[in-house]
DNA sequence: CACACTACCTGGGGGC
DNA sequence: TGCCCCCAGGTAGTGT
């Protein structure tokens, strides 16, 4: 599920049970989600350490690792969360992972991979199922590589930074808003919801789109991205294409037409005929 | 260069 | 009940 709201809300998570506290253990249960780090070097680098302020860039999520002093909380404010000079923990969720706040003693779920366990009365887990991605160390230079990749995060972009994101793009606009390097943060569900708001045909080329047109996907993103941050999700809302995706027989929530369903670059595609010529 | 296809992983659901 | 195949909201690598 994971697409930029989900990782929002993660951070969210980290945020409220996370920040300013020190990890008392970190107990790896599947080493199959760490990338480029072994079980006893995370253990090593982040017990007796405090969890810094998050942050998210698309769907990757940062968290730097901060020395443990006995104060809790404030941390001496840095410049900029990119500026931080420790480690930094990289999150990854993939297609099915997810990070939640559990009681300290909750046993752990089938899929529960990592338990960091913290000094509050609280718990995080990396909940994963399939593995597809996971869990990096790194610093501040991993973390400006990973970032470089990266085009600007769809949550924060603004009009003409989009526009020159997409111009000149040859490819399909649904497979350009898939790209992370040209926006970050996009999903597939999110993709046709973006689309399916602005009236865009997915197989419609990035080129082709004029500047009306682009600033109403613009839009489209802004106001489904809004939603979907408080939601923290893509909400399956009847009104929403989203929201019919699975329907047997999907009709169009706007003009009550046959929904049209295939493949486009490579992912499943849903969209109206009728309103997305 | 844009696209198709594969691989990485696991589990749920449908068809038989 | 069991088995097989397809499907899933992600990304990277390879070939055409």
């Amino acid at each position: 599920m994971p697409e930029l709201p989900d990782v929002e809300g993660f951070r969210q998570v980290l945020l409220s049970c996370g920040r300013g506290c020190r990890v008392t253990g970190v107990r790896v249960r599947d080493a199959g989600v760490l990338r480029g780090v072994s079980a006893p070097r995370l253990r090593s680098v982040l017990e007796g350490r405090r969890l810094g302020t998050p942050w998210r860039h698309g769907k990757w999520l940062f968290v730097p690792v901060e020395d443990g002093g006995p104060a809790r909380g404030v941390a001496p404010r840095r410049e900029g969360a990119a500026g931080a000079e420790g480690p930094v923990l990289a999150f990854h969720f993939g297609m099915t992972g997810s990070l939640r706040c559990c009681a300290r003693d909750e046993a752990p779920a089938p899929h529960d991979r990592i338990v960091f366990t913290l000094d509050g009365p609280r718990s995080l887990r990396y909940r994963d199922q399939r593995k597809l991605q996971g869990v990096r160390l790194t610093d501040a230079a991993g973390v400006d590589r990973i970032c470089e990749g990266l085009g600007p995060d769809a949550l924060s972009v603004h009009k003409p930074e989009f526009r020159d994101a997409l111009a000149g793009r040859r490819g399909t606009v649904k497979s350009e808003l898939m790209d992370q390097s040209v926006i970050a943060g996009l999903g597939n569900l999110l993709r046709d919801e973006i689309l399916w708001r602005a009236r865009v045909a997915p197989r419609t080329a990035a080129r082709d789109m004029d500047e009306r047109t682009l600033r109403g996907v613009h839009t489209a993103m802004g106001r489904v991205l809004k939603t979907s941050v408080h939601d923290r999700r893509v909400p399956p809302r009847r009104g929403w294409l989203t929201g019919r995706r699975d329907d047997g027989d999907p009709h169009c929530p706007r003009c009550g037409s046959r929904l049209r369903s295939g493949r486009v670059s490579g992912r499943r595609t849903v969209w109206c005929p009728v309103c997305q010529p």
